[in-house]
DNA sequence: GCCGTTTTCGGCCCGACTGTTTTCAGTCG
């Protein structure tokens, strides 16, 4: 695991330590906020420090949220592996009672009383005591409560993982349809973190304005996936349900027309996004919320009656704070609300597709399927990339096979019409940097896209030596899913991610955004620092069947999180400009 | 614990819903 990893857990854990010995709120969320500072930071503490130990504190406390306190912390476990602080909360705090307070439902107040009055530390312990009176006993604690525990503990044996952004969009898409067309709609969304993009997600938010509250509530909550109602109110509810096997919470929140704009903001967040807005507001003497934004410090301005500043849409809002609309995919709080928001990347900017496998190796469509299939989706160009020798799994050319593959590759685009299809290989990067080919041989291919699949727990020093070694390779375009990542599955390689970019921008080779779901690789943060370097980067699909293309927009989505506009992304590019920067390299 | 065009102290977003309560604490997002 990484210094940054290591260190956003071990704040994260002090949040919660902290939050259990009913600390101060305030000191809770200034570790909670740097544990998420560290997940997404490109650049790593470990470096920062070694630099200069001598001037870290005060370079890291130039990262927002962090402070002389923190900045020391992170220091200290550079230097000792550990931080004292944090040891000295694990002696007080027993390790289970972090399980405990990950139960939904639970927090710290409830589960510091069941510690200290019924000396429960595990979830095991709960569960055995559950049933028992003394647990009855407990303040605010009734046969309601003890049930709710009770499915929670079920929910969350069950789900350990957050849901891949491919799993949950499709049927987000679906029961969005159908909320759309119940009778009285006027107007419905998803939003949370799928509206903005996340690789993974924690539950569906849906939005919805209506004539009939009531029908569409009952609609929502009575639907057969639906395994328990967790809430039911005038404008909120909220339920479990299970999807061919995933279980799912979600989110219904009933607003009216004229507040739509406000209700989608706040719904759609990020919290830390909201709460940036909500101090902005309050600067300028108005107060923002869910119904809009209005005049005055008033609590609750809405139920007086008062007449919002702005509430229909989002960009009236934004307007209204003197900010520019803001897409739902930059709203993290990571400096969105600075500068000119950029003309972001969209689906429609994508021309060509540069990693796609035919039944040559482990595809499933043949050289013409898959030329139709691009062709179908409008794009200029087609790079068939079939998997190199060692990748034996996946049936990997020889090089005999390679040269006829070749061949017939050239034949193909000279047959097919409307599109430019371009002889090319997914090449192992092996475990020690070389490539999986003879020079003379990716010589003759229109692209390479050079790729790790093997070795992917590599030390991180060894794995950017590698990495390093592919992208100086002077035949190599495109680095293929460069870390090798596969989400919730397998953390793949770590390496040094400035040396990474700096190597990529100074030999001219693209970084790829590998657009499958499970892979989604450069990831979000990661491609914010590789565009800050001014390194170019490849959307594609890796696609192994017709289907996948549609994989595209989940690294539309991604490439927007990081704040991607057209111009840094090769796939947008005209035919001319693409087909000469891959001359570039012969 | 962090932060500052109200700056080194005194703030720190805002509201919905549940369950156990008779007025609200706890949790969530």
């Amino acid at each position: 695991m990484s210094t940054n990893r290591e260190l956003a857990h071990l704040f994260q854990q002090t949040a919660a330590a902290l939050e259990l010995l009913g600390e101060n709120r305030f000191k809770v969320n200034a570790n909670t906020r740097v544990a998420r500072l560290l997940k997404d930071l490109t650049r790593d503490v470990e470096e920062i420090v070694r630099q200069d130990p001598e001037t870290a504190v005060k370079r890291l406390t130039q990262l927002d949220g962090v402070g002389k306190g923190i900045a020391e912390r992170m220091v200290e476990f550079v230097r000792t592996g550990a931080v004292a602080e944090h040891e000295e909360l694990l002696e007080r705090i027993p390790r289970g009672l972090f399980d405990i307070l990950d139960i939904p439902g639970l927090g710290p107040k409830a589960v510091k009383l069941m510690w200290e009055e019924l000396g429960i530390t595990s979830v095991q312990e709960l569960k055995d005591r559950l049933d028992s009176p003394e647990f009855l006993a407990l303040p605010r604690m009734g046969k309601k409560s003890i049930e709710n525990i009770r499915k929670a503990i079920e929910f969350s044996e069950k789900s350990q993982d957050r849901i891949p952004l491919g799993i949950a969009r499709p049927v987000a898409l679906e029961w969005l349809a159908e909320l759309r067309s119940l009778p009285g709609v006027q107007k419905a969304d998803y939003a949370g973190s799928l509206r903005r993009g996340r690789e993974t997600l924690g539950d569906l938010d849906f939005l919805v304005a209506c004539e009939d509250p009531a029908t569409v509530r009952e609609h929502f909550v009575t639907r057969p996936a639906v395994t328990q109602v967790l809430a039911k109110g005038e404008t909120k509810s909220s339920v479990r349900l299970e999807i061919a096997g995933v279980p799912f919470q979600a989110d219904l929140r009933i607003v009216d027309l004229s507040a739509y704009g406000a209700a989608l903001m706040y719904f759609t967040g990020s919290k830390e996004h909201n709460v940036r807005l909500r101090e902005l507001a309050i600067k300028s003497g108005r107060r923002l919320n869910e119904y809009g934004l209005f005049e005055g410090k008033e609590e609750r301005p809405q139920d007086g009656g008062a007449e919002p500043l702005a509430a229909r849409t989002e960009e009236e809002i934004y307007q209204a704070l003197g900010l520019g609309f803001i897409a739902p995919e930059l709203r993290e709080d990571r400096g969105e609300l600075e500068g000119i928001p950029p003309r972001l990347i969209e689906l429609a900017d994508l021309k060509a597709e540069l990693h796609a496998h035919t039944r040559a190796s482990d595809g499933r469509l043949s050289l013409e399927e898959l030329a139709q299939t691009a062709k179908d989706h409008g794009f200029h160009t087609l790079a068939v990339t079939d998997h190199s020798q060692s990748s034996v799994i996946a049936n990997g050319l020889k090089p005999d096979r390679l040269r006829r593959h070749i061949a017939a590759i050239r034949e193909a685009d000279e047959r097919i019409d409307g599109i430019k299809i371009l002889a090319g290989s997914e090449v192992d990067i092996l475990t020690d940097g070389r490539l999986d080919y003879e020079d003379d041989l990716l010589a003759q291919l229109d692209i390479v896209v050079a790729s790790p699949h093997v070795g992917l727990r590599q030390d991180p020093a060894v794995a950017t030596q590698r990495l390093l070694a592919a992208i100086r390779h002077p035949l190599v375009h495109i680095i293929g899913h460069p870390t090798g990542r596969i989400i919730n599955k397998r953390e793949g390689l770590s390496p040094d991610m400035e040396a990474i970019f700096g190597a990529a921008v100074e030999h001219d080779t693209v970084l790829e955004l590998n657009a499958n779901w499970q892979r989604l690789d450069l990831r979000d943060h990661h491609l914010r620092g590789a565009l800050a370097h001014g390194v170019k980067i490849s959307i594609d699909t890796d696609a192994h069947d017709a289907p996948h293309f549609d994989f595209a927009i989940y690294g539309v989505l991604t490439a927007r999180r990081a704040g991607m506009s057209p111009d840094s992304c090769i796939n947008t590019w005209p035919a001319e400009r693409l087909h000469a920067w891959l001359r570039s390299k012969r």
